[in-house]
DNA sequence: ACGTTTTCTGTAAACGATTACAGCAAGGAG
DNA sequence: CTCCTTGCTGTAATCGTTTACAGAAAACGT
């Protein structure tokens, strides 16, 4: 590996003339410089660039599963919102683990610019004291209490599931069982929120035995379902906060050979991969993952940008809603009418 | 952030003695130091190590698509075989295409210590430079030509597809259309001669127009599948190599009310994330994604343990081929019974 | 008590870049 | 022709570690 000092005595310069180069400043001998840095292949060390300048030119990106094709996507997202180069993601995944996230930081803290974070639950306090030492940081779909100084990119969950209980309503269902996620995040609190509302404001009683609160995983949404179904009067329609949770509920549903829509309509709150080649084909509630990580990214950009110019506190904190739509397919119909 | 310079000063020694305990010899003062890390929360400074000893304690992970949910499982295994503290992942898209490929490769250059790679054709030299300039590197479910120096994780790929030709052949079908992959990757190239060789043995003939090459991508498993289905004399059974094919294969079945597996039985290798609830539940070749990532991290991770040895020549390349199991499901039988 | 070996310690030199500082050349104004 | 300004340049300090080297202290045998 040629260093700049090889650069320079090739170039008949000096170091600090090839420093300068390289940063964009007008230099007598450009073209020797570039001649010297293509030929010998020099790329400087970014180990000591980072150690000098205090900068890695890396985001660290926590997720609390990778694995799932939710985050899968977002990752995609962030990924395209990457400026064409020298910037690079440091991935890890929490497994929704407060634990292995706090640790997971600070792993990440001396090599990192800053920071995409999907946290734990909404009391996780790290993020709030990364921002207040100064450290750029974009919360991913979940907030955390306090942190009115944090950027975040949402999407309108309660807008969202509103639109959900809308159309359950608009097509006649009364008795509706809702599936949210833990109290303590905000998509399960939003969504749950949002649904319930709609119902409120129609006067339609959720009882609390179909009003189930779960982890946003597979088993609990398969779980819970299984509990709307052993119920004495079931419901015509179930409402699940999310893509595991909505698979926890079709596996249920047809481990019970349930039929849907014609017993019991589902719909969910976001896609799954193969959403539309179900049967019936899953009506849900849908947004864009992908533009959802790339915000993010163009986001977290931004403000190391001015991090850079010692600006960050001038930048004000953004907070991005991005849209849902209501995809109507097969899942949902009018319900059966009862004796 | 305080510096090991501050701890040494706390705990009244030289920064070497600090540096030494910190690095597991024993040293006179070891409880002064340690009281003064704890005290300060003393964490090393990554790049000023990485500088001095050229060891960045992070690795370059580049997928073809990382929005793909088999590369998040596969990323997801990766992460579970990362050691408890201190290992980094970098992660990064090709978007299958070799130039980008090339970029990213050299952007990581000064900033990971090894390579996971899937690279975009066999064709590909750079992985092979990587390995002959010492670099540790471990091949990700494809190998390159001339590549016997270097690791890689591979599932089955001959063995898996013969166990679909037979399950078809062994159905009673003999008119099988097969779409497969790249002929210059090796699941491409491995599938289909896996696949055809049984059909070979059992003297079925795969006429030209029913052997097609894809690009892996659903587009192009949704084309060639209609393509199959406008012969004048249909296949009674397609083989799909891989899941977005698999998907486009589906679209395009269930878009001309092809009745699987009645009209036309549907085979592919891999699983799709919702497989067993399609309608009919998806009859496929499956692996362990996780488990195969996680392996090709825990090789990865022991060859990174001898390059701290200086001693990478002495460890053989390792070429482990993980098991495919054949999993039958609903979307084949036995061929319907023509006049 | 003394020499010898062993173990531990501190000093200082790297690693490869950026940048403050001071110096020098070129160019313009008088 | 001199002086001042402007624009580049090179020297050297610096970032925070690790580690070779040499020297001091402890441990040991006699």
């Amino acid at each position: 590996m040629p260093t700049i000092q090889d650069v320079a005595a090739r170039a008949g310069v000096s170091v600090a003339t090839v420093s300068r180069f390289l940063s964009g400043q007008t230099v007598r001998s450009a073209d020797a410089v570039r001649e010297a840095v293509d030929a010998l292949g020099y790329r400087p060390d970014v180990a000591a660039q980072a150690m000098r300048t205090g900068r890695h030119s890396a985001v660290g990106v926590i997720v609390p599963d990778i694995g799932n094709p939710f985050f899968a996507a977002i990752v995609k997202g962030l990924a395209q919102g990457i400026p064409d180069g020298g910037l690079h993601m440091l991935l890890a995944s929490s497994e929704e683990s407060a634990q292995l996230e706090a640790r997971l930081l600070a792993d990440l803290d001396s090599r990192v610019d800053g920071y995409v974070l999907a946290p734990v639950n909404e009391q996780d306090r790290l993020p709030l004291e990364l921002v207040r030492r100064g450290v750029p940081v974009v919360l991913l779909d979940r907030e955390v209490d306090g942190g009115e100084d944090c950027d975040v990119v949402l999407v309108d969950n309660a807008g969202g599931a509103a639109s959900a209980a809308r159309h359950l309503l608009d097509l006649g269902h009364r008795r509706i069982g809702v599936i949210s996620g833990p109290a303590n995040t905000t998509p399960g609190r939003e969504r749950r929120e949002g649904f319930l509302s709609v119902l409120a404001e129609h006067d339609v009683v959720v009882e609390p035995g179909l009003d189930l609160v779960g982890d946003f995983l597979e088993e609990s949404g398969r779980r819970l379902t299984e509990q709307l179904l052993a119920l004495p009067e079931r419901p015509t329609a179930i409402f699940t906060a999310n893509n595991q949770m909505t698979v926890g509920a079709l596996r249920a549903l047809q481990a019970a050979s349930v039929p849907v829509p014609d017993e019991i309509s589902l719909i969910g709150f976001d896609d799954l991969t193969l959403g539309g080649l179900l049967q019936p084909p899953l009506t849900c509630v849908v947004r864009d993952e992908v533009r959802q990580g790339r915000t993010v990214m163009e986001l977290l950009v931004e403000r190391l940008g001015h991090a850079r110019l010692a600006e960050t506190p001038q930048v004000p904190p953004r907070r991005v809603v991005l849209e849902t739509t209501l995809l109507v397919r097969g899942s949902t119909a009018t319900p059966r009418q009862e004796a």
